[in-house]
RNA sequence: UGGGGUGUGGCGAAGUGGUCUAACGCACCGGAUUCUGAUUCCGGCAUUCCUAGGUUCGAAUCCUAGCACCCCAGCCA
């Protein structure tokens, strides 16, 4: 991926919050060597949200000399599984970061995790409760009101002791105990009441099988892996701002090895989407799109097979910034990173997705020409192409008009327009069928502008992209919308209802320039005037698939909406 | 009626008592250039920083009191 100088992803200059406070850190010597972690939990596939992490943790780690690591918060078997682990690693590598060393697990842990929670117990600071979970809820209080202890909250430090081992041995149901830490039932912070920190699941792990049949709870297996890897900061969302306590509570009542310290950001929030791996697991289980990487969604790997390249989307998650303050972005800033990337490194190449036969008609027939494109003006190194010229093309639809008003620059009867690279053309007739649609448009062309310019000086307001009809190869091409109609649609109580049913256009017959055919998956290119588009991983020699990741600015599109 | 956070233009975000009649980016609105109505380029876009008091020669920045919004009552993370 040749990146461009030109950019702003996150540097040594950044400042936010985080980094000011890793400066300081690094400069009083309270770190000697920074080291983060970025940690999902494989139970769905990562988002554009999760890059913002990515981009923090490893963006970080490599500012300030430091390493970052990928660890797998794999306390749940319930929900976790072996696919979400290989497409989280396949898509943090895409986004371009390495992490230090091989991938780390909370599961890895379990044992020195369990050997704590007997800890605990054997310093008072913890015991098993018989209550159910109902019943465990029904203490807890109320956000307005303290809780009430268990009556099992005081049994001895031997009976927990084994109760736990029993745990662990498997003796009992899952549900029928857990083992609790004993902090204050009477907290304003509801999570300083006696949370939970291991629970009976009788169920085989993706990656410790059967070995457990109790896992520890996400507040007592995370702060102790940072501290186990010896995490420096500990970058996490803001909902997990009143867990600190918590977490700084765990670390000081258990043996470990170093002193994490955490900090909360603001996560992202983008209009027009839904950002939260239920919601996304959800479009996916009822199938409202095609998979996690459906080109409407907003998963690294529907992005990426929509077109969007990594470069783009660091590029944006360092303009969005990093503070303590609830935001929804606007997916216009991811747009104008993709085309600002997008431009200079995307050759251009001619398309037509709603062909309109043009017949010329002094052109003599049977023959065709090869005439000379550039490739990409923004860069010479891409260098020039041939493209057929003949008597019959294809040009866009909407690039004409039969009863056009002065502001429209593109062909009609009688007007005189380019063709892209190629020459003037000149419309003189147009043919219709039956039913009063346009089929056909009869048009003269100009020997003299041959490559697109008139050696007598006159100009042309217009100039349209074309397709020789001699060569032209025939391909879908997919479009896309905003998958929902509502700016917020997680604010919606049924936010499937506000699904944009005119998200995803296929178009068949679309005409391209077969050079085209040369291109992979993974590929940027333009289809001039058109967009930027990306070959879809179903496209076929036989039947070629197009996405269009981003359409150009379109100020004709404007001036019409404001008519 | 608890605890934890956040409030600067349509969106994101600088700003940490004086050079703030408040950076920058996106969006938006002009206008120039252009073989993509693209790109590029110029110019415009908050006398005001949630509100109200107060301190000060001077406040977005300090104090006080309000208000608004977000998160927390999973044996999810």
């Amino acid at each position: 991926m040749n990146e461009t100088e030109n950019h702003t992803e996150a540097s040594a200059e950044t400042r936010d919050f985080i980094r000011d406070r890793i400066r300081s850190d690094l400069a009083d010597g309270t770190t000697e060597k920074l080291v983060t972690r970025f940690p999902p939990e494989p139970n769905g596939y990562l988002h554009i949200g999760h890059a913002k992490s990515i981009c923090l943790n490893f963006g970080v780690a490599s500012e300030f000399g430091g390493i970052c690591r990928l660890r797998f918060d794999d306390t749940n078997p319930a929900k976790e599984e072996q696919e979400f682990i290989d497409a989280i690693e396949e898509d943090v590598r895409w986004l371009g970061f390495e992490w230090d060393g091989a991938p780390r697990h909370a599961s890895d842990y379990f044992d020195t995790l369990y050997a704590w929670a007997v800890h605990l117990i054997e310093n008072g600071n913890a015991y098993v409760d018989d209550l159910n979970a109902e019943e465990i809820r029904e203490y807890r209080g109320t956000l307005t009101e303290p809780g009430k202890e268990s009556p099992y909250r005081n049994r001895s430090i031997e009976e927990n002791l084994d109760l736990f081992t029993r745990m662990k041995d498997g003796a009992f149901e899952d549900g029928a105990k857990v083992l609790r830490a004993k902090i204050d039932m009477t907290s304003g912070n509801i999570n300083m009441r006696d949370p939970v920190i291991y629970r009976i699941v009788h169920k085989a792990h993706p990656r410790t099988g059967d070995a457990w049949c109790i896992y520890p709870t996400y507040d007592f297996a995370h702060g102790q892996s940072d501290a186990i890897e010896g995490v420096t900061h500990s970058l996490c969302t803001l909902e997990f701002e009143d867990h600190r306590p918590l977490y700084d509570w765990l670390v000081d009542h258990l043996p470990v090895p170093a002193r994490p310290r955490q900090y909360e950001f603001a996560r992202l929030n983008l209009t027009y989407t839904v950002l939260s791996k239920r919601r996304l697991t959800q479009l996916v289980q009822e199938r409202h799109v095609a998979g996690w990487n459906d080109p409407r969604m907003p998963t690294i790997s529907g992005l990426r097979r929509r077109g969007i390249p990594a470069y783009a989307i660091r590029d944006f998650v360092s303009r969005l910034g990093i503070t303590k303050s609830d935001s929804t972005v606007e997916p216009a800033l991811l747009d104008h990173c993709v085309r600002e990337y997008l431009n200079k490194v995307a050759e251009r190449r001619m398309a037509v997705l709603r062909p309109l036969k043009v017949v010329i008609e002094n052109y003599p027939e049977g023959e065709t020409e090869e005439l000379e494109a550039v490739n990409n003006p923004e860069d010479d190194a891409a260098g020039k192409r041939t493209v057929k010229f003949g008597r019959e093309i294809y040009i866009e639809q909407d690039d004409f008009m039969e009863d056009a008003p002065k502001k429209f620059f593109r062909l009609a009867p009688g007007r005189e327009v380019r063709l892209r690279w190629a020459y003037f053309v000149t419309c003189t007739d147009v043919i219709k069928n039956d039913a009063g649609d346009i089929v056909e448009l009869r048009c003269t062309y100009d020997p003299a502008t041959k490559g697109g310019d008139a050696p007598d000086g006159r100009k042309v307001k217009g100039t349209l992209h074309w397709v020789c009809a001699d060569d032209a190869v025939d391909a879908e091409v997919r479009l896309y919308d905003h998958l929902f109609t509502d700016p917020a649609p997680g604010r919606q109580s049924d936010f499937v209802a506000t699904l944009n049913p005119e998200s995803l256009e296929v178009l068949q017959g679309c005409k391209l320039e077969p050079s085209l055919m040369s291109f992979n998956t993974g590929d940027a290119m333009q289809f001039e005037r058109l967009g930027y588009f990306a070959k879809d991983p179903d496209s076929t020699d036989a039947s070629p698939v197009f996405n269009r990741t981003m359409t150009l600015r379109d100020t004709w599109a404007k001036i019409q909406k404001n008519a």
